[in-house]
DNA sequence: ACAGTATGACGTAAGTTTGCGACATAACAA
DNA sequence: TTGTTATGTCGCAAACTTACGTCATACTGT
């Protein structure tokens, strides 16, 4: 029951909830950052980096490749993980056409009906 | 037990996952949505506007407050509710930061010892 | 084949979020 | 005072998240 009413928004403002979801988790944060900086990006890597267990940080990184924002590719023995820049930089301008609506929005001031 | 970890990350990730857990639900992208294409924030409006029961959008209200992205005003009746502007601009700052960093970072190759 | 290493999958415990109905409160009008 | 309207708070039920220990699998080296 608890997402059931998800369904009645835009997909629109689905998709920017999924994304800020994927990014409302300090580890998640840090695991795209991690893996922005460094070169190597093998799995095992980024759980010895984060003070969470192998398990948990392997769950994120699911997470994370669920929405597409990271790729997994098998390298034999490892799993090497790297951002998909390309789907970021999307999201990026979703989030800046957001944000730009909501600050340049209309505010409600003394002028108007509402008097805040 | 669950949030335990948070506080082993920066403050920066900290706030980053905050902001971003506020926008990580459908409906509070459209109250702030709302807000912004609005003249009118009252209260009962949102809750009207959004197929939510009014128990709900108020919930979704104090979430947003809770973090200053909202401001409310009681003017007698009812309570009207506008956009933190300022904040929301900090904030879009924030995230331009996280995603030029994450966008622009190091991607690992077929030149580098990760093979992805 | 066998040990060692790297990973993901499964299951579980504890805590959080969603969504709502039912109250409680406050202002305003008759 | 009594009713109406506008809001917020409380508590509940269901579902989801976080975090981890413990497997099972698969590849590499000996």
């Amino acid at each position: 029951m608890t997402y059931a009413k998800t369904a009645a928004f835009t997909e629109e403002q689905q998709q920017l909830a999924r994304v800020a979801k994927a990014l409302a988790h300090p580890a998640r944060v840090a695991i795209i950052q991690f893996l922005a900086a460094q070169k190597t990006c093998i799995s095992g890597d980024i759980a010895a980096e984060l003070p969470l267990s192998r398990t948990t940080v392997s769950q994120h990184l699911q997470e994370l490749k669920a929405l597409d924002l990271i790729r997994g590719e098998i390298d034999g023995l490892t799993v090497c993980y790297c951002l998909n820049t390309e789907l970021l930089h999307q999201v990026h301008q979703q989030f800046t056409a957001f944000f730009l609506e909501a600050t340049t929005g209309a505010v409600c001031g003394p002028d108007e009906a509402c008097a805040c």
